[in-house]
DNA sequence: TCAAAAACCTGATAATTGTCATAGTATCCC
DNA sequence: GGGATACTATGACAATTATCAGGTTTTTGA
């Protein structure tokens, strides 16, 4: 599974394409590549990064614990995504944990290999500010979201999220399926509610499941209820 | 009170900092600098922003609206931020509505100004990428705290963060009054929620009110009751 | 200055959401 | 295979928060 950063299709997705071909040598030479299981972290709140991890596959959860013991979900991170950078760039302790959701495939790349390339090559800097820029925009509207709409709301919001961002399977059900705890944690709920509404929205054909998997059967209601009715 | 960037203090706090003489001296001969009265906007959500604002006085209000037209309130933006530069940045429309909370003085920068020295300048760039990076993490900090924390903590910390941000004035009041409605748009709930728990806090002695102006009287307890006791 | 408008406040009530308890179901691991 | 463990599900109830309706006070502007 090894393989060389300049020969990989991940980049394309990430600002690592940016990077010249020397520079890409040189963290293709300093990565190692790591296989991290389902339920397994790749880092920890409150953790002092020494590098960014660059996912080639899997999905990883950025969460964070709130006073009241239960995780927040910030983020899911997927193929070609590049986490741990804000804090690199920052020189910060972690502010956020990153757990698999299922099996992993991350790359590690060394902080010093970013840091060069940040200072030398700006087209690499900017690259990651307009990523950045998008983050911050897309935790803007989380934020609205958050504080806004009805947990029904969220909840059929996450469901619209998770098809357009994952897709469906071959039986039409979300190709990355979450716990019911997981949901509610996306959404900012209780456990029980989020099972509720899941409950409440299968009554209403709005949705099918099986076990936990979860399919969308009529998008256009889903839709609709989000922008409140 | 036209003044050169070169000379202005303002400009230690913001990523200005990092550009060269040569850079200022461009960014101060093509500003224009602007008054703006309480409750005029600066730029409207979904506007095309040509350039930055550069904070010389006053507060601003960052906020977007809900499907269900309420306003959320962001951020509060004071002397020294520099608005816009996510759009800018990310050459798109603005997510954001930028409203003056009190009188204020702004910079208004051409956005050809940034994007230059942005692509010639690595230092600009990592510096206006540590300050994005710094708003991305007290983003995630908000979410959690929309999702996980009531509208009583909620608002107990909304005034611990006035009272360390703004400052308070010689009677011992927050220096920064905003109206009962902006303050439930910053926590996220309806007026009369906030208005209510303001009157338990008052009768609690956490606080003192004066007409619209609050009074912090028992920072301990605020804390306290934030931390979830 | 005075009237209109806006902001503030409170009560009553309804809707939403959380908590606790309990039971069924799936999953894991030896 | 079977027992322990985790996850899903639902009911009953309590707590939180929103909404509506009415007042009062403050601010604004002609």
């Amino acid at each position: 599974m090894e393989s060389r950063c300049e020969n990989c299709i991940i980049r394309q997705f990430n600002s690592l394409r940016a990077m010249s071909k020397d520079e890409l040598k040189k963290v293709s030479d300093s990565k190692t590549t790591k296989t991290i299981k389902k339920g397994e972290p790749l880092f920890e709140e409150g953790e002092k990064l020494n590098g960014v991890f660059c996912v080639r596959d899997g999905v990883s959860k950025l969460s964070k614990l709130s006073a009241n013991g239960k995780d927040q979900i910030v983020k899911l991170a997927t193929k070609g995504e590049v986490l741990g950078q804000r804090s690199v760039i920052a020189e910060e302790c972690t502010n956020l944990s990153a757990i698999a959701v299922n099996d992993m495939e991350v790359c590690f790349i060394p902080k010093e290999s970013i840091n060069n390339t940040l200072q030398s090559n700006p087209n690499f800097t900017l690259e990651v500010l307009r990523h950045m820029a998008h983050d911050l925009k897309e935790a803007d509207d989380v934020i609205v979201n958050m504080s806004q709409k009805t947990v029904k709301q969220r909840i059929a919001e996450a469901f619209l999220y998770l098809k357009n961002n994952f897709g469906e399977d071959s039986e039409g059900f979300l190709a990355l399926t979450l716990s019911r705890e997981d949901i509610s944690n996306v959404v900012g709920t209780a456990t029980e509610s989020a099972i509720r509404v899941i409950s409440e929205f299968k009554k209403q054909g709005l949705i099918h499941t099986s076990g936990k998997k979860i399919g969308i059967k009529n998008e256009h209601k889903l839709v609709e209820l989000v922008e409140g009715f």
